[in-house]
RNA sequence: UCCCCUGUAGCUCAGCUGGCAGAGCAAGUGGCUGUUAACCACUGGGUCCGGUGUUCGAACCACCGCGGGGGAGCCA
């Protein structure tokens, strides 16, 4: 099969009467008595391409019916010539000479129409929301960050590697996990035996995976560099405009490496993608600077020139307790950092990104490295204006006697975790990784607010319809 | 899970102290113009989220339920 040229590459040829066919979606009719202008859009870009047809071809009848049921949202297949355009608003655009109406968009019944909607009413179509310029150019700009981020991982020699969906670790700490199982619950809760978890399909309790670090640090022991980059599940009864039950996390983990190179990669791992959205993706950023962020373009040109704000957490307690800021939860050393904190530090104090290190152990997860003051764990949070924490990571705790220590400490089974302290028994490392919430990321590109609208269709508490 | 706001035409909303259901946009029809958020005129369009109650009378007040949004917590 030969592919047709895109609208996108069609927008950008020298229009000299060459014969083009556009397949795609109507955006917008506009009638004259001289001529009918369509806008088409196949979604390769933000931009649609103009069709016009002149008064001859409506003497054709059928072309005619077809005119009059060419409605916002009919898909339409146009054969004509591509010539520049005589008006102002494009540069080219096709003068057609067959028209084939392939599927119609009954207004009366089609829900978008051809005016602005809100993002609250086109969650609730999830399934054509897809056809609006911001829900498209959403998806193209996670295209793009997806493949960014395998090329930035690739270039640098890590390996891609796929972590376990399901688990039946049920203790990694990151938070409530959903239990996957293949008994008839209806069944048991009728028949009121006790559940015998030795007759589930695993033999054992499973769940959805909250994390696959602990499954990737296998890996980067063998492989060195490795990242994880695949779908996430989390219970908790969140209901915000940053939580999903559902979402894609990437995960670097690089052996031999120490908190400082961890934080080198987050940084210039943040700038590759955020120059590669400006380069690659310029038109919809664009949009999305002109009408859903008003000056989100320049924080982002702002982000790939400066070097991120690193101050540890008892420096940003400092801040925090230094400034006449008022705030809701009083700060102090020990207690974790509340959303107006970071708010705070990302646009009070630093104007930016800030990387946070050095946090007290007891807000922390039982594998971050002890740090030689027996009171903080080499870990590195970054933090952003708007919505604060996009990245989690450590230094990982690589001595057995300290990591099977703050187990004890922490009350957790070690049993489970054989074969993660086999790690730190054989040809340990010292390692280091971060995860990444990829949805977060894009908030962060695209300035939208709410996460619900950065995925194709958002699982969140009472929300998994489509 | 907690707190606040909200639910009226296809969409976005107004509706005063309880007294005949409204606007803009969209849609349909007609007109006009190489149009481009097109323009002008006309037309159609309602389970006022659901239930119960108060009242002569409820979109409006009270209670219960459901949906949506924002904030907080948890975190990525």
């Amino acid at each position: 099969m030969t592919l047709l040229p895109t609208i996108k590459q069609l927008l950008s040829m020298e229009a000299v009467g060459q014969s083009v066919t556009v397949r795609g979606w109507v955006r917008t009719k506009r009638e004259t008595k001289q001529a009918v202008f369509l806008e088409v859009n196949d979604g390769s870009c933000l931009s649609n391409i103009q069709c016009v047809l002149d008064s001859f071809l409506r003497q054709n009848q059928s072309t005619n019916e077809s005119i009059l049921r060419l409605s916002t949202g009919a898909s339409v297949e146009i054969i004509g010539e591509l010539v520049p355009s005589p008006a102002k608003g494009q540069r080219v655009e096709v003068k057609c000479q067959q028209l084939k109406l392939i599927g119609e968009a009954p207004p009366e019944r089609y829900p978008l129409q051809k005016k602005a909607h809100s993002l609250e009413f086109l969650r609730e179509i999830a399934h054509l929301r897809v056809r609006t310029n911001t829900f498209a150019a959403v998806a193209r700009v996670r295209n793009r960050m997806a493949f960014a981020i395998h090329q930035f991982f690739q270039e640098r020699g890590f390996y891609y590697i796929h972590t376990p969906i399901i688990t039946t670790s049920d203790a990694e700490g990151a938070g409530a996990m959903f239990q996957v199982t293949s008994l008839d619950l209806e069944a048991l809760s009728k028949s009121g035996t006790p559940i015998d978890y030795e007759k589930d399909f695993f033999g054992k309790k499973a769940f959805l995976t909250v994390s696959g670090q602990l499954n990737v640090e296998t890996y980067c022991q063998a492989l060195s560099r490795v990242y994880t980059f695949g779908p996430t599940f989390r219970a908790e009864n969140s209901n915000t405009t940053r939580h999903l039950a559902e979402f894609w996390m990437i995960e670097p983990e690089m052996a031999f490496a120490h908190l400082d190179d961890n934080i080198a990669l987050a940084t210039e791992f943040i700038q590759y993608l955020v120059a590669i959205a400006l380069q690659d993706c310029a038109e919809d950023i664009a949009f999305f600077d002109q009408r859903i962020q008003p000056g989100l373009r320049e924080s982002l040109e702002r982000i790939v020139k400066t070097s991120f704000t690193r101050m540890s957490y008892t420096e940003a307690i400092r801040e925090l307790e230094d400034s006449n800021a008022v705030f809701e939860f009083k700060p102090y050393w020990g207690c974790d950092l509340q959303s107006e904190h970071e708010k705070f530090l990302t646009e009070k104090v630093a104007g930016g990104p800030v990387v946070v290190t050095d946090y007290p152990k007891e807000i922390k997860a039982f594998y971050m490295k002890q740090n030689e003051d027996g009171k903080t764990v080499a870990a590195m949070d970054v933090l952003v204006p708007r919505f604060g924490e996009i990245i989690g990571g450590s230094e990982r705790e690589w001595r057995l006697d300290l990591l099977e220590k703050r187990m004890e400490e922490l009350g957790l089974a070690k049993e489970p975790y054989q074969w993660y302290l086999d790690l730190r028994r054989y040809g340990s490392t010292p390692h280091s990784g971060f995860g990444l919430g990829f949805e977060r990321l894009l908030l962060y590109i695209t300035g939208m607010t709410n996460i619900r609208d950065v995925i194709p269709f958002p699982r969140a508490p009472r929300q998994a319809d489509f």
